[in-house]
DNA sequence: GCTGTGCATTGATATAGATCAAGAGTCTTA
DNA sequence: TAAGACTCTTGATCTATATCAATGCACAGC
């Protein structure tokens, strides 16, 4: 149940047996259904959610009711509404599972207490954030400079299996533009 | 010199008498004129600098000369082309002074030193790159789901002083419009 | 195996924002 | 203080992408 998360860990930091032994307690398995929410928007985001198995989606829906993919969490992603987890807002992000899926959950409680009590995961949580900031930075100028094509050339050159794993109106809406739009996009690229 | 990098800290964490006597070892000081480069693009980006006085931006340049803003930092603000910083990469990013500023910088080696030496600066980074993603992940959203007019105003909420301090064609390249629009905006929004 | 619901494709049209261009205002610096 | 160099504004187009609409396809549940 907890080997992914240790695979994870392990491509970031080395976790002592004693580690090893008291991470487990942090947490809380749950299994989601297809389609099963485990966030909504306006409600306190209480957990944050390690992917085990599966694929899970961040999202907002503004007033026209469309939807915006944040995030596209598959195996050994984390993911959650950062800004309520840790602040205690109000979410605005729903998260649902795309496909059957399976998550670890931490409450913030104990996401403090893991990291007071184990150092080796402050250092791990410090590296995957610096990681993460990276990597949206460059999704960031992406959306601002470059053409639709682009944008998802450049998808597709970090994630290659993205095609075959996700839904077209998914990754339409991963990177700002309409299914109609990545789907010309799509025939002049053959 | 470091006093705003010490208030800067003690907003997220208390450092004990030690650290603070430890700390100033790591960095080197530098003070940058108007327009001078931090760093440019395809060079290795071998430090992280704090803005302890005036306004830096980085971006990227693409092939049609054009300059697109990802970051604006303003005294309190680390930045650096993180990927090319950690991972001993050739930089995507510039990285130049919009005014007269003052940095301090810290390499690689000493920022890895730092942070083993002082568990509270793991802690304050793992902190900072947990707030930043934070604030990424709304502008990411914005950047997707918003019309230009919606970003600017979504902006003035987060940095109010924005307006006064930074000039208009800075602001747009930050939001990833064109002058000329922000100008149109601006015109409506009276 | 049939039926409905959701996804992908394609076409026609609309539109937000880009681009191009010119002029006015305002800093810089020599 | 004058000259040049930016910066902002405004107007006239252009274009990438959204929107609206219709059809075909595929898979899930009965």
């Amino acid at each position: 149940m907890f080997s992914t998360l240790f695979q994870t860990l392990k491509e970031k930091i080395a976790l002592s047996e004693e580690a090893h032994a008291k991470l487990p307690q942090f947490f809380e398995h749950k299994t989601l259904a297809k389609k099963e929410f485990l966030l909504q928007e306006g409600a306190y985001c209480k957990q944050l959610a390690f992917v085990s198995k599966g694929l899970l989606k961040s999202y907002t829906i503004d007033e026209k009711g469309q939807e915006h993919i944040s995030l596209l969490a598959w195996e050994g992603w984390w993911v959650s509404d950062f800004k309520s987890f840790i602040c205690d807002e109000k979410a605005i992000l729903f998260i649902d599972a795309v496909e059957a899926s399976e998550v670890l959950l931490i409450t913030h409680e104990n996401y403090e207490l893991m990291l007071k009590e184990i150092p080796e995961m402050e250092r791990y949580f410090r590296i995957l954030y610096q990681n993460s900031l990276v990597t949206k930075d460059r999704r960031l100028i992406s959306s601002n400079s470059y053409t639709a094509e682009e944008k998802y050339k450049h998808l597709l050159e970090l994630y290659p299996f993205i095609g075959k794993q996700v839904p077209q109106n998914l990754i339409a809406s991963f990177l700002g533009i309409t299914p109609e739009t990545l789907s010309r996009i799509k025939k002049t690229m053959l």
